[in-house]
DNA sequence: CAGTGGTCTAGACCACAAT
DNA sequence: TTGTGGTCTAGACCACTGT
């Protein structure tokens, strides 16, 4: 002892936690094995629960592992991945898309959001709700924001709100021509209802795409994703869900 | 009072704290300003310092708040658009890219990254270290990795190492032809090295932006970019820097 | 019910930047 | 040196999940 102390610069406690348990993860635990309660593994590495949080913390941050209140924390999968390309350049609601809608409601844009569409911070759209479900997990949940000038031919025969209005709003929108679209990912924070929807608790992090679907030289439509920032990975190109592994796995029998 | 008491679902106290900061930087703070330190905050709203942080946490991960250490928190300004886009189907290098050849060694590929060059996993490739700036801040710092299958023609004249290195091996790369590209963004944190090379803390949250470049029939080089998370926007269409504010900005003069 | 992760407190000390 | 944010502690209680 004593002859390896040169550390010039004091590595946080947090920190080289979490590069031990990153290790112990690769080499001593499988896909889905529940670790030791947050009390037992601080007192078994001598820190604060506090601390031991924070490395915990980061670990699920990166997708490594999945607490669950009441339950206990897991070893995550590795991350799924998610297309979000731009292909066909499809309306939302085409034919095949990975999306299903759950409700519409009518209700003014958030500022951010009336910018992008041009219309009048208070004007009333719709505002479809769908959520996106990948290997039977809850991948995503959206708001897709429609002026009712994009859907005018929209009749009063369909319900004013929940599923069914929000097809015929979709429906509605594949008449109009598409000419492009636009995309952005951010890092964000669930909000209470996206959360809900994610099965996440309110704040858990999230990728936020936000797309722009132009039509005849005006926003048509407004998307705002949120994507589960730990179990997901968003593909742009052509290989969907190329296996990504951080360490070798325990073999399978 | 006590006629409003009906809250069935306690909110979390740093979750309250952060919507009423938040709307106070919104209406009361201009971009730049910097704000009472934390302990003083923590005190104005009769709270633990370890809850008000927790507020502050979520605010810097949203781009709303920036925090240095000896220094202060500030309020940020609104996310910079960064296009991400694979628009000319471009090589890394070609001619008026956003990055920086920083520097060029030769090392061991990590196991994901030698799983998509499809090389053993202790064989030694290039790893070019770039870093890109932005509107004078950098933004994002890349490891690309090129095999040595890719550069053939590589000549032993250059430097072994550093900027010249990196810009040799990627003009070498120009001479391949590109049959593609595929690309995928996730959550991560940051490296210490990346955290160096972005002026931020290791750990800090950064999207990491994997790409791979196709060449007959190969994986000729796979770039590793990680972008600061709190002040990036990755777009991916043609609208690169649409400005996004989260409410009514305070009005100059 | 018992056990888990989530929240919160009131302190302490450290690393860093500016003065 | 002063003041800032970053780390850490040793507790406490709460909310949720399972049995």
């Amino acid at each position: 002892m004593g002859t390896t102390q040169l550390e010039a610069a004091p590595e946080p406690k947090y920190w080289h936690l979490k590069t031990v348990l990153s290790e112990a993860l690769d080499s001593e635990f499988a896909v889905g094995e529940i670790l030791p309660n947050e009390r037992d593994l601080a007192a078994r590495f001598g820190v604060a629960r506090a601390t031991l949080r924070q490395a915990l913390e980061q670990l699920e941050l990166e997708g490594r592992l999945q607490r669950r209140r009441g339950v206990g924390t897991t070893v995550a999968p590795p991350r799924v991945g998610v297309d979000v390309s731009a292909t066909g350049h499809d309306w939302p609601g085409a034919s095949g898309d990975a999306w299903q809608a759950v409700d519409c409601v009518r209700d003014a844009a958030p500022a951010a959001v009336a910018d992008m569409l041009e219309t009048a911070p208070d004007e009333s759209v719709h505002v479809l709700r769908r959520t996106r479900v990948s290997h039977g997990q809850p991948v995503a949940a959206e708001l897709l924001y429609v002026p009712a000038a994009s859907v005018p031919d929209l009749t009063a025969i369909d319900a004013p709100s929940g599923a069914a209005r929000a097809r015929a709003v979709l429906r509605e929108l594949q008449r109009l021509g598409l000419d492009g679209q636009d995309r952005a990912v951010e890092l964000g924070s669930a909000r209470a209802d996206d959360a809900k929807e994610l099965d996440r608790l309110p704040g858990a992090p999230v990728l936020v795409v936000t797309t722009r679907y132009f039509s005849e030289g005006t926003t048509a439509a407004v998307s705002m994703a949120t994507y589960r920032a730990d179990t997901c990975r968003l593909t742009f190109g052509d290989t969907p869900d190329v296996e990504i592994h951080h360490a070798p796995h325990t073999q399978a029998s």
